[in-house]
DNA sequence: AAAATGTTTTTTCACGATAAAAGACATTAT
DNA sequence: ATAATGTCTTTTATCGTGAAAAAACATTTT
C-alpha cells in the first residue's frame, strides 16, 4: 500500500470549496500556496476536476463548469493523516478505561489492530512520548504511565508557571505591538460566543486554544510555546470525553477569559496575575474532576 | 543488514570485566539483571566465552578458565547504538559550523552520509525535535533553527525557573528522606574532585549532571525532570567542543556546587535561592560565551 | 517447589523498496 | 523578462521483511 494519498484528497476537498466562489481558478503556484500543497498535487487535483466535469482545463484557463455536489467530495475519513488515525485509535484505548498505569504497550499489536505498519506506530509513540504519558524501556516495550491525578497535577503545575509568566510578558508588550489587535479580535469572538453560548458552547474548545496560544507566544520562549502542545492535546481529548456540564463549564470559562482579557488590556500586572490565576485554577479543577478516582489510587 | 548486535557486544564487553572478579559466574537470570539484558543475550555471551576458552560452561557450572585479554573485547565502536551513532554524526555537522539557521535537513542525504537506513534517521530526528533545535515542515523537510544565542537564552530561562523550584522543594524535604544521603555522597565526590581538580577536571561534566538531576527529581514533576534531558544534551556537546579554560571553569563550578550543597543542607530557603541563582548565572554565562557570534546575528 | 536451564514464540529494530508528494529544471505563453 | 505550464528528479511516508533481542513456555536440576 506504501502511502495513502490523503494529502491530495484533503486538498481536493478544500479545493472544491473554491469553485463556489469564482468562475475560474488561479494559476497552479497560486493554488499551491492557497491549499498548502505542491504543484504536483495541484495538477493531480485539477486533472480530477476536469475528469469529473467540474472544470474545463486548458493550460492557463481553468473555467468552472458546475458547482460541486456532495458526492464530489472524498469521504472525510480518507483525508486523515496516518498519525491522526493512530493517535485517535491510541487515545480511544487509553481513555476507554482498562488502561491501567504500568501496562505495557505492544507496537506490533497496536499496528495490527489499527491496520498500519509498525514503523508508523513507532514514530507515533516517539512523538507521543513527549506528552509524558508513556515511557520507553531500553531495547524493550513502552510502558503506560497512565492518565492519573498525578499527571494532571504535574501538567497544570507547569502550565501555571508558564502562563503566569507569559501573561506578564504579554501585558508588558508595547502599545504598538500587533498582539493587541489580535487580542481585540479574540475579545470580540468571546463576546459573540457569550451571547450564543446556549447553542454554540462546543465552539469554545477551539477558541480557548487560540486564546492561550496567543498569550504563550508573548513569552518568546520556544519551550513555553511548545509546551502548550501538551496542554492542547490533553484538553482536546478531555473535551471530547468529558461532556458533563459542558455548557456550564464553558460559560464560566468564557466569562473568565473576558475578565482575563480586560486585565491584560489594563496592563496592570496585579490584575493580570489575579485573573490568570483564577482562570487556571478553575481549568485545573475541571480537569481533575474528570479523572476517574481509580486512577488516583497509588499504583502498586 | 537488518539489525546490529551491539546490545550483545556491549554486554559481552561488560561481562568480560566480571571474569576478573570471580572464579565462576552466577546463574543466567542473575547475569541478565547484572548486565541489563535478556537471558537470550546472556546465553549468546556465554556461548562465545566458552568458544574462546574463557570459561568452561556446562549447565549451571560456569567456571572461569582464564582472565580476559585486551583482544577478547569487541571494539568500542561496535558497541554503540544506532541512535548514538546518528546523534554524534548529526551534532558534529551541527557544531562544525556551516550549519546556518534556516538550513534544511535532508533525511535521505543524512542517512546516506552516515550509512544507515532512512527510518533510523527519521526516528532520530523526531526524538531530537524536542530539543527545540529543529522543526518539521508538514509533508516536507526539517528546518534547522540553529544553535543560536536566542536558543541558549530560552533554554537557560526555563532551566532557572525549574531549578529554583526544585531546589526549594529539595530543601523542604523531610530529614529522613533518602535524598540527604545521596547529597552527602555527592558532596564527598565534589570534595575529592576539588582536591584533584588539576588532573581530573574533565570528570566534572558527569558529576554535574548527577548533581542537578538529583535536585530536579525533588520537584516530583515529570516535565521538570524530563526537561533536564535537553540541558544535559546541550551541555554534553558543549563540554566536548568548548575546551577553553575548561579547568578554571570546572574549578569554579565545583566550588559553586559545594556552596549550593551547603545551602541545601542549611535548609534556609533564602540561602538556597541565592546559591542556586549564583551557580545558574555562571553556567549561563559559560554557555553564552561559547556560542559563535555569527549565530547571534539576526537571521534573514 | 523454587529456581535454573533448554526451547520456542513474539517483539523490537533496522533495512530496502515503492507510491505519494515535493521540488527542480526545461519549455512555453503573456 | 517574468510567470506560467510541462516534464523529470528527488525526497518523504509507509510497508513488508528478516535478524537481534526479549519474553514466554517447557523441562530439568537442586
Amino acid at each position: 500500500m506504501s502511502k495513502s494519498n490523503n494529502v491530495y484528497k484533503d486538498a481536493y476537498n478544500r479545493g472544491l470549496r473554491l469553485l463556489d466562489e469564482t468562475k475560474s481558478l488561479p494559476s497552479e503556484p497560486e493554488l499551491g500556496t492557497l491549499l498548502g500543497v505542491s504543484r504536483t498535487t495541484i495538477r493531480t487535483i485539477l486533472a480530477r476536476m476536469e475528469e469529473t466535469g467540474l472544470i474545463a482545463w486548458n493550460k492557463r484557463s481553468k473555467t468552472v463548469l458546475r458547482a460541486p455536489r456532495p458526492d464530489d467530495f472524498f469521504p472525510e475519513e480518507e483525508t486523515d493523516t496516518l498519525s491522526q488515525i493512530i493517535e485517535r485509535s491510541f487515545m480511544r484505548r487509553l481513555l476507554a478505561g482498562g488502561a491501567e498505569a504500568g501496562m505495557q504497550i505492544n507496537e506490533l499489536e497496536l499496528a495490527r489492530e489499527i491496520g498500519v505498519g509498525t514503523t508508523s506506530v513507532r514514530e507515533f509513540l516517539i512523538r507521543f512520548s513527549r506528552f509524558g504519558l508513556i515511557e520507553k524501556r531500553r531495547n524493550s516495550h513502552w510502558v503506560l504511565k497512565g492518565f492519573t491525578r498525578a499527571f494532571a497535577l504535574e501538567l497544570t503545575e507547569i502550565r501555571e508557571i508558564f502562563e503566569l509568566r507569559s501573561a506578564a510578558a504579554f501585558a508588558a508588550l508595547p502599545q504598538d505591538s500587533p498582539v493587541w489587535a489580535d487580542l481585540d479580535l479574540l475579545e470580540e469572538e468571546h463576546r459573540v460566543l457569550a451571547r450564543e453560548i446556549a447553542t454554540r458552547f462546543n465552539a469554545f474548545s477551539e477558541l480557548d486554544e487560540r486564546f492561550h496560544r496567543l498569550i504563550h507566544r508573548a513569552s518568546h520562549n520556544r519551550f513555553i510555546v511548545d509546551f502548550y502542545d501538551v496542554i492542547a492535546m490533553i484538553f482536546h481529548y478531555h473535551y471530547q470525553w468529558n461532556k458533563a456540564q459542558e455548557r456550564e463549564r464553558n460559560e464560566v470559562a468564557v466569562a473568565e477569559h473576558l475578565a482575563y482579557i480586560a486585565a491584560l488590556k489594563s496592563r496592570d500586572l496585579g490584575k493580570v496575575d489575579a485573573a490568570c490565576r483564577k482562570h487556571l485554577k478553575s481549568a485545573r479543577h475541571t480537569l481533575l474532576t474528570s479523572i476517574p478516582d481509580r486512577a488516583a489510587l497509588p499504583q502498586h
